[in-house]
DNA sequence: CAGTGTTGTCAACACTGTTGCGCTCCGGGG
DNA sequence: CCCCGGAGCGCAACAGTGTTGACAACACTG
């Protein structure tokens, strides 16, 4: 009745003779394949990109075969994610001092959530509650420890570093999942909108309105993890 | 493309454009109506309340109406967001220095963000573009270049501050998004899961367990806010 | 060999934002 | 005065999303 066939071929995995034939042997369908194919599909940086759908299609299966494997696509995206810090602890060299391991840590995980733009932006606001999260709490408070702190400060100052850190690379890697046009909006409220300012109304602004404009990402990422360090010391000298 | 009523004048809430009433003589659906709906689903809190069907429901009119005034969602989010924006500059005393203006500033973005969270958790990584977005920036540029710093300097300091704020307003929204049972899953990884680490591989989680379960978000929140005064403090003191 | 449980496929459901068609009704030009 | 052009709105529908239940084919176990 409603209009067969209405998948115009997109990209089927061919006839269906191979279709019920190639469900031989086991499962070809692991939870490690499909945490793969989720992470080739999120490298592809596009924001529709991580969608049980595509993930199908990265399969060569039907979509709903990977709810065989996990509950529910944040159960899936819960583990991808962790697959993703191990990838940013893998990255960080032994023998540094904390701070350096703090910069480290920073300069991976925007490395690794550039890469995978959608799962970091979806990860911006939650734990993974697995094995790579909690290598990664033992990281920040050992450095949080050696620079000083003990007991309730030490976690709630691992609390501070770590949630900055996840915040700020979720916002990188969401403004690179923004669309083309959109992208340029915003690029264009810096650098031209806030020049045409009332004067009157805006001092500050009319100040710096050529400095806002160029303002750049890096920049920005490089104060904003200082000051989770600086932050440390601060605590710290204090104590004195 | 571009609302000419949208230029930075500090525009009260009288609409002096009596033009609107030419429309029509019944109740109609005026933009600001519709942003007045939003903002009242948007303070209901669950994570779908801000939806284009609820929404319709909200004004009591066919949901697609809206598209009549806003060209789509998300233009009506950047619209609504403006007035939440207005909101927490309202609840900004005059009078302070630039320490405890920061402070309220980041004060009144949370108790807003907490109000309205679907549409704080939807704009943690945007910018508004918009009049009360001019005002916030105007408030932090103040702010920085009070402390001492001047130019690209303080240029930069201002994104810092702004960025973050803005994903430290978003994750704890996001947060209250959440649903019952995700929020104990995440609240008994701080509570229980870290006490029954192996001691061996991770001794300094070991260490603080108790002290990590007992860490508040209002704790880290004071923390964060105060790293961001701190930063400048000293980037202010390194010029000397 | 029969039975049982796993695993992939398919159709369908409940959502989401969004668009095109048609109706109604107001305001202004003749 | 009338007509008519257009704006505002409702309705149906479309292309997406995540997810579920029924069914079939396979592997493994008794």
């Amino acid at each position: 009745m409603t209009n067969p066939a209405s998948n115009p071929d997109v990209a089927p995995p061919g006839p269906r003779a191979r279709s019920t034939r190639s469900k031989r042997s086991g499962s070809q369908l692991t939870p490690e394949a499909i945490i793969q194919a989720s992470l080739r599909i999120a490298a592809r940086g596009s924001a529709d990109a991580f969608t049980v759908r595509r993930l199908g299609e990265e399969l060569g299966a039907d979509p709903t075969a990977v709810y065989r494997h996990f509950r529910d696509k944040d159960e899936l995206l819960l583990e991808v994610a962790d697959r993703t810090l191990g990838e940013v602890l893998d990255s960080i060299q032994a023998g540094l001092g904390w701070q350096d391991r703090i910069r480290a840590l920073a300069d991976g995980s925007l490395a690794v959530a550039l890469k995978y733009p959608a799962v970091a932006s979806a990860m911006a606001s939650r734990t993974t509650r697995r094995a790579n999260e909690f290598r990664v709490v033992e990281l920040i408070l050992g450095a949080v420890t050696e620079a000083g702190l003990r007991g309730a400060e030490a976690a709630v100052y691992y609390r501070m570093v770590g949630d900055s850190l996840l915040a700020l690379v979720g916002q990188r890697a969401a403004y690179l999942l923004f669309s083309a046009e959109a992208r340029a909006a915003d690029e264009s409220a810096w650098s031209r909108e806030y020049r045409l300012v009332d004067p009157q109304a805006f001092p500050q602004i009319t100040a710096v309105a050529e400095e806002l404009a160029g303002v750049t990402q890096d920049a920005v990422y490089r104060v904003r993890v200082e000051a989770l360090i600086t932050a440390i010391e601060a605590r710290v000298a204090q104590h004195r």
